[in-house]
RNA sequence: GCCGCCGUAGCUCAGCUGGUAGAGCAGCGGGCUUUUAACCCGAAGCGCGCAGGUUCGAGUCCUGCCGGCGGCACCA
C-alpha cells in the first residue's frame, strides 16, 4: 500500500510525525486515567440518538434554552472556540450535535479535561439543550464522562478520507470520516432488510445451505478450492446456491431463500468482487412470469426503503425484450438465423463488431454479445427473456419457442441484476443436461457444470413446477444508491496485500 | 496478462523546462465565555511508495518492483 507507515512507536523524546502524535494522545490517556475516575467505564447507559434530539428541539428560536436534560454518546469530530466557552462536533450513528462546554458550568478542572480531548475521542455526555445564539441545536455539557481514547489521529476533520485505497483497506476510518459513506452502509442494511421483509411477508421461508460444498454447481463460474484436514478432502466454496434450495423445494417447504454470500474465482472489476452477497428464491407451482413480478415488486420495496431518488423507475412492468431481438436491435446480428459457430462468426465479421470470437461456439458468442453491446446500454429496467438452452442448464424449455428456455435476466442502469427461470424439474433432462455440459468441460470449457447425481437423485423424487430467482444484492445496491463501483459497497472489497 | 494515469507530513493537497520540499487542517505552547473551515501569535513535523541508474546535483529524467484507479483482454 502507499505510505507506508511505521510500527506504532513507544512514546519518548526525539520522536516526530505520526509516532509524536500517537506518543501525545497516550500520554494523554495516562493523565484521564490517573485524574478522572469515571473516565473509560465500562458502559454508557441510556443514551438517544442524536437525530432525535436535533428533530425534537427543531422548534425552537436562536438564542432559546431549555433545561431538557439529554444523554448521547459519540466521537468526538471538531473543537471550536476556546478561553472560557468551547463548542465541540460530537457524531454518532445518527448525526452530529454540537456541545456547548462552558466554564462556568462545568468548573475549571471539568472544563480542562474536556476541552483537552483529542479529535477522535469517544466522549459520553449529559446535557441540556438549546438553539445557539447562531443557530445551531446543541447541548450545554453539564456533565461528561471520556469512554476511550483514539491513540490514533482521526482523518482531516473539513476534507474527510478521500484516498480510495486507504477508504477501502481501512474502512472504519472511511465511516469515521465519511458520511457518505456512513448513509450508504445503512442503506445496504435497508435493502437487505427490505428483500428479507418481502420474501418473509410472501410465505418464503429463509433457510441455509452448505458454503463448503464437495461438488459445485448451480452457475456458469470458476470455484474457489479448499481442504478440510479431518476429512482429508478438498471442499468447494460455493458459487451458487441453486442446487440444494431446489432440493428443499422436492423437500416440500414450497418456498425458500437463502441470502449470502457466493464466490467465484475470476476476475475483479468495478462490478465484480470475488465474494458477493446472492439472494435466491425458489417457489413450487410457479413460472418464471411469476419470479417476474416478484422481482419487480422486491426491487420496489427496496428502493423505496432507501428513499432512492435516481432517475430510474421501478414501476411495473419493466420493459421486456426477447433474447434474440434485443441482440438484433443493438448489433444488428440475427443470432436466432445464424445458430451455428461458423455462421455466427462470419456474420459478425461482416457486421464490423469488434470481437474476439475464435475457440467459441455460437452460444456463447450471443452470451458475449450481449454484455459486450447490450448490457452496458439497458438502463432502465428490463427483462430479457429465453435465452438458448446451451447457455441455461438448469431452466426448463420453452413451452413454444424450440431451442429455448424459460429464463430472463434482468438489467438496470447498465448491469445484469437478477437472473430467473422456470426450473427445469425433469430429471432425464436435466441428466441430459449435465452430460452436454460434461462435453463442454471435456472441450476446455472451465466454467462447465460438473455432473451431480445427488441433486438429479432429487428431482428423481418428483419436483413440483416451479419458478427461481436469484439476485446480485451488491449490485442492486450500488443501482439504488447511485455507486459506480461494486467496491464503494462492500464493507472491504477484496485487495492485494 | 497488456496499456495509460497515479503514489509528497497523521489527513487534504501544492511543488514550472532537474538546483537540494511547502501550505491548510490535526498535534504542541500561548490568547480569547456563542463558535460553525472559528480566529490571532509562536515553535515543530515529511526528504518525496521501494530498489537501482543517469547527473556536479533527482519528488522532478530512466529501469525494475510494490500498491491504487481506469481501459482492454477474461469473465458473472
Amino acid at each position: 500500500m502507499s505510505g507506508s507507515e511505521a510500527t506504532p512507536a513507544e512514546p519518548g523524546p526525539g520522536r516526530h510525525g505520526l509516532p509524536e502524535l500517537i506518543a501525545e494522545r497516550r500520554s494523554k490517556a495516562e493523565r484521564l486515567r490517573e485524574s478522572d475516575a469515571g473516565a473509560f467505564p465500562y458502559s454508557f447507559a441510556a443514551t438517544e440518538p442524536v437525530a432525535g434530539i436535533l428533530e425534537a428541539y427543531d422548534h425552537l428560536a436562536a438564542g432559546e434554552e431549555t433545561e431538557d436534560a439529554h444523554r448521547v454518546a459519540g466521537r468526538l469530530a471538531a473543537r471550536r472556540g476556546a478561553g472560557g466557552a468551547a463548542f465541540l462536533d460530537l457524531v454518532d450513528r445518527t448525526g452530529k450535535i454540537q456541545l456547548h462546554a462552558r466554564l462556568d458550568v462545568l468548573g475549571e478542572e471539568a472544563f480542562e479535561r474536556l476541552t483537552s480531548l483529542d479529535l477522535g475521542d469517544l466522549l459520553g455526555v449529559d446535557g441540556a439543550a438549546l438553539r445557539s445564539r447562531r443557530g445551531e441545536i446543541s447541548l450545554r455539557v453539564d456533565g461528561f464522562q471520556v469512554l476511550a481514547k483514539a491513540l490514533r489521529p482521526p482523518p482531516d476533520k473539513r476534507h474527510g478520507l478521500s484516498d480510495v485505497e486507504t477508504r477501502y483497506r481501512r474502512r472504519e476510518l472511511d465511516l469515521i470520516a465519511n458520511e457518505d459513506s456512513r448513509a450508504l452502509f445503512l442503506d445496504r442494511a435497508k435493502v437487505i432488510s427490505a428483500v428479507r421483509a418481502y420474501l418473509d411477508g410472501e410465505g418464503f421461508i429463509e433457510v441455509e445451505t452448505p458454503v463448503l460444498q464437495p461438488l459445485y454447481g448451480g452457475a456458469l463460474a470458476r470455484p474457489f478450492t479448499t481442504h478440510h484436514n479431518a476429512l482429508g478432502r478438498d471442499l468447494y466454496l460455493r458459487i451458487a446456491t441453486e442446487l440444494y434450495l431446489k432440493r428443499m423445494i422436492v423437500g416440500g417447504l414450497e418456498r425458500v431463500y437463502e441470502l449470502g454470500k457466493d464466490f467465484r474465482n475470476e476476475g475483479i472489476s468495478s462490478k465484480h468482487n470475488p465474494e458477493f452477497t446472492m439472494v435466491e428464491f425458489y417457489e413450487a407451482y410457479a413460472d418464471y412470469e411469476d419470479e417476474a413480478k416478484r422481482l419487480e415488486e422486491m426491487v420496489a420495496l427496496a428502493a423505496r426503503a432507501v428513499a432512492y431518488k435516481g432517475e430510474l423507475d421501478f414501476s411495473r412492468p419493466w420493459r421486456r425484450v426477447g433474447f434474440f431481438e434485443v441482440l438484433k436491435e443493438k448489433t444488428g446480428i440475427d443470432v436466432a438465423a445464424h445458430r451455428d459457430d461458423e455462421q455466427l462468426r462470419a456474420a459478425i465479421v461482416d457486421s464490423g463488431l469488434e470481437m474476439q470470437t475464435t475457440g467459441l461456439t455460437w452460444f456463447h458468442i450471443a452470451d458475449e454479445l450481449l454484455s459486450k453491446f447490450v448490457e452496458p446500454g439497458l438502463r432502465e429496467p428490463t427483462l430479457v427473456l429465453d435465452y438458448p438452452v446451451e447457455l441455461s442448464p438448469f431452466a426448463r424449455e420453452h413451452r413454444s419457442k424450440p431451442g429455448l428456455v424459460e429464463r430472463w435476466e434482468a438489467f438496470a442502469g447498465g448491469m445484469e441484476i437478477a437472473n430467473a427461470f422456470s426450473e427445469l424439474v425433469d430429471p432425464d433432462v436435466q441428466r441430459e443436461r449435465f452430460r452436454a455440459q460434461q462435453s463442454l468441460e471435456s472441450l476446455g470449457d472451465t466454467e462447465a457444470q460438473p455432473f451431480d447425481e445427488m441433486f438429479l437423485q432429487a428431482l428423481e423424487q418428483g419436483m413440483p413446477p416451479s419458478g427461481g430467482v436469484g439476485v446480485g444484492i451488491d449490485r442492486l445496491v450500488m443501482l439504488l444508491t447511485g455507486s459506480d463501483s461494486i467496491r464503494e459497497v462492500v464493507l472491504f472489497p477484496a485487495m492485494r496485500d
